[in-house]
DNA sequence: ATTTGACCTTACCGCCACTGTAACCTTTAC
DNA sequence: GTAAAGGTTACAGTGGCGGTAAGGTCAAAT
C-alpha cells in the first residue's frame, strides 16, 4: 500500500506519515523499486496508535515512547499509568488556566456595552490590570 | 530608563521586548547615544497592556490591534466586544476539547492498576480507540 | 505514442511566540 | 587594568506540522 492509501486508512496526512518517520516516530517503510513507500496493516496500527495518543493531548514524543512502551512484551502497565498521569496533571492545569481566562473574559464582555461609544471595560481591564 | 529596567517593571524579558518591538507590537523605542534603548512611562503601559491581553490568550497580533484600538480616541466599545467574544469562542472550544481529553484520560488512568504486569486500559484505549 | 493528471520523492520555508547562543560593544566597580 | 554586568545584532531552535518547489513515476485517455 502506498503512502496516501496509508493516509486515507488512519486519516493522517501523506506529510504527516513522512514526518514521523524523518522523526524517528515509526520506523522506515519498505521501498518499492521506484523508491515509493510501502505500509501493511502493522504500521497502519503503529500509525493508529500515535494518532490517538496524539487526540488525547500527549507530544509526539510521548507518543512515540508510548508506543515503544506498547510493543515491549515486558512492559508493565506502572510505566504507562505514570506517563498518563503526568500528562493528565499537565491538562488539568492547562484547562485551569483557560478557564479563569474564560471567567475574566467573559466578565468583561459581559460588562461591554458594544456600542459606539468609547468606554470599554475590555480596555479598562487590559490597561489598569 | 533601559531596557532590563523596563523588563523588571513589566515583567517581561528584554528578550521579548526587543521582539515585540521587531514584529512591530511596540513603536521603536528611542535611542540614546550609545544606541541603547531608552523607555518612558508611555512605553511601559503599552508593555504592560500587551503582556495582559497575551496573559488573557489573545494572540500577540490581535494584542497589537487591540493595543492600536485602545490608542484611538475615535474607537468602539464594539470593536472591542467582538475581538473579545471572538476570542472567547476560542477558548471555549479549546477548554471543550481539553476536558474531553482529561475525561478520557480520567477514564482510562482510573481503570489501570499500575502494576508489574503488562496488561494495560490505557495501551488498549490507544490500540483500539 | 504521447500527453495528461495524479501520484511519489526530497528539500526547504513559514507558522507562533518566544528562548538560547554567538560575537561584539559599553558602562560600572574594584 | 580588568572583570562583571549590562547593551547591541543576528541567527538557530522549539513543536508539529502545512505549503511549495522541482523533479521522477505511473495509469489511463487520446
Amino acid at each position: 500500500m502506498n503512502i496516501a492509501e496509508a493516509a486515507k486508512h488512519t486519516g493522517l496526512s501523506s506529510k504527516t506519515i513522512r514526518y514521523y518517520e524523518k522523526e524517528g516516530v515509526i520506523p522506515p517503510a519498505k521501498r518499492s523499486a521506484n523508491g515509493y513507500r510501502l505500509y501493511d496493516v502493522g504500521q497502519l496500527e503503529s500509525l493508529l496508535f500515535v494518532k490517538r495518543a496524539r487526540g488525547l493531548g500527549f507530544s509526539l514524543n510521548d507518543s512515540h515512547e508510548l508506543l515503544l512502551i506498547s510493543q515491549d512484551p515486558r512492559r508493565t502497565s506502572a510505566a504507562v499509568k505514570q506517563k498518563a498521569e503526568e500528562h493528565l496533571l499537565k491538562v488539568n492545569t492547562q484547562i485551569e488556566q483557560m478557564q479563569k481566562i474564560k471567567d475574566v473574559l467573559e466578565s468583561v464582555v459581559g460588562e461591554c456595552l458594544g456600542d459606539d461609544q468609547s468606554a470599554c471595560p475590555i480596555l479598562d481591564k487590559l490597561s489598569q490590570g
